[in-house]
DNA sequence: TGTACATCAGTGAACGCGCGTTCACTGATGTAC
DNA sequence: TGTACATCAGTGAACGCGCGTTCACTGATGTAC
């Protein structure tokens, strides 16, 4: 927390942003005030409303930046494998994972109902769709290449995204505890493989 | 809320669960405080606190009660198909995801972070390992029967319940809103099938 | 270059609210004799 | 069968708290002339 020297701030939403993602971090979800976060900016309680309309506006603002943060990590992880795209794909999953478990708290205001209605937000809806239409193209490109079936994409792109999520959400909200001696980089693997294998047996 | 006529109420616990069911059913897992359960009950808001030591633990109590719910519902879907243990294994994913459609709110508090530690409820965590373990044992069964690939039942359990809870959570979160035309229910089984399938092309 | 003024980002005090929880209490129940 | 009494489930008032939000304000900025 910077003392300001000047009345006015320079650059207070971003700041918001960023006491707002720490307090999220450190206290979950429902440690998020307007007022801590307004605090943690060294500002006073009521200005924040000088740059959100209110609490869901910041809780919409965080989601977003959220969403952006996924969007980069997936696109890093991927362009090391852009050459083969069913490494690439694999890469988009394993980031997915990687991201939820090591932004727990960030995760949650993504898909939790912190932010109730994503479209009542279109730039945090764009964000969101974002992330989607790069596994969706993923998927495309390994199914031209001959590395997936030839279905309908966004079915296929919709089951990926729910085991992977679904890992997310489980290791995230800690329910995997005890049922397995597996890290969270290891289970996001073996789902990975799983999930172009089948659990079916292999056909000879 | 029928008006009670003697002073103590008679079975106030499992009344102060039913009414915090619909309280979070009503609204949301934010909705529910002890207060409003209490009311609900027709019982003074200090009431609670002779069955509830406090709030986390009326929680803990409803979130078990949903995994009781949930195993029931699997079972009563599996029990229809107890002759094949791939239909029995496909029902158990798609009582899952019809339970967590259908009691979303409900579903949150089982999955949420509003029980922090499940470990801390003993007989939460008894609860939830009971559903887990219904999914172990009929994976089990489809390996026995040929109609699952060799491997550690307890990795293809996981990889299947990723893959259903992650669908749940993304639906009940109203996250695939606008990416798809097919319903709930019609996504369960998408799912499950790709799940035996896999996303990987046809072996011939 | 200097000045008047509109703009607007931030202030600080206050509002009303609902919440979890505590506490001394009271009324009903059921058991021992 | 009747009575004394321990037990304990429910009462109602109160506590302190932190929250989102509003409001009249004030100080800094930058633009028009």
């Amino acid at each position: 927390m910077p003392k300001r020297r000047s009345y006015h701030h320079g650059n207070l939403r971003q700041a918001l942003l960023d006491s707002a993602l720490r307090l999220v971090q450190n206290e979950g979800v429902e440690g998020l005030t307007l007022r801590g976060a307004a605090a943690l900016a060294g500002v006073s309680q009521a200005a924040p409303y000088r740059h959100f309309a209110d609490k869901q506006a910041l809780l919409a603002a965080v989601a977003e930046e959220g969403f952006r943060a996924l969007t980069a990590a997936m696109r890093r992880a991927g362009d090391a494998q852009t050459d083969e795209p069913l490494a690439r794909f694999r890469a988009f999953g394993l980031a997915y994972v990687a991201f939820a478990t090591r932004q727990p708290s960030h995760f949650r205001v993504m898909f939790g109902r912190a932010v109730a209605d994503h479209s009542a937000h279109p730039s945090l809806a764009a964000a969101a769709g974002e992330a989607f239409d790069l596994l969706l193209r993923a998927i495309e490109d390994c199914q031209r290449a001959g590395f997936a079936r030839q279905d309908d994409p966004r079915r296929l792109a919709l089951s990926a995204w729910s085991m992977v999520h679904g890992l997310s959400a489980l290791v995230v909200d800690g329910r995997l505890r005890g049922l397995t001696d597996r890290s969270a980089d290891q289970l996001a693997e073996d789902v990975a493989l799983d999930l172009f294998l089948g659990l079916g047996p292999r056909r000879a």
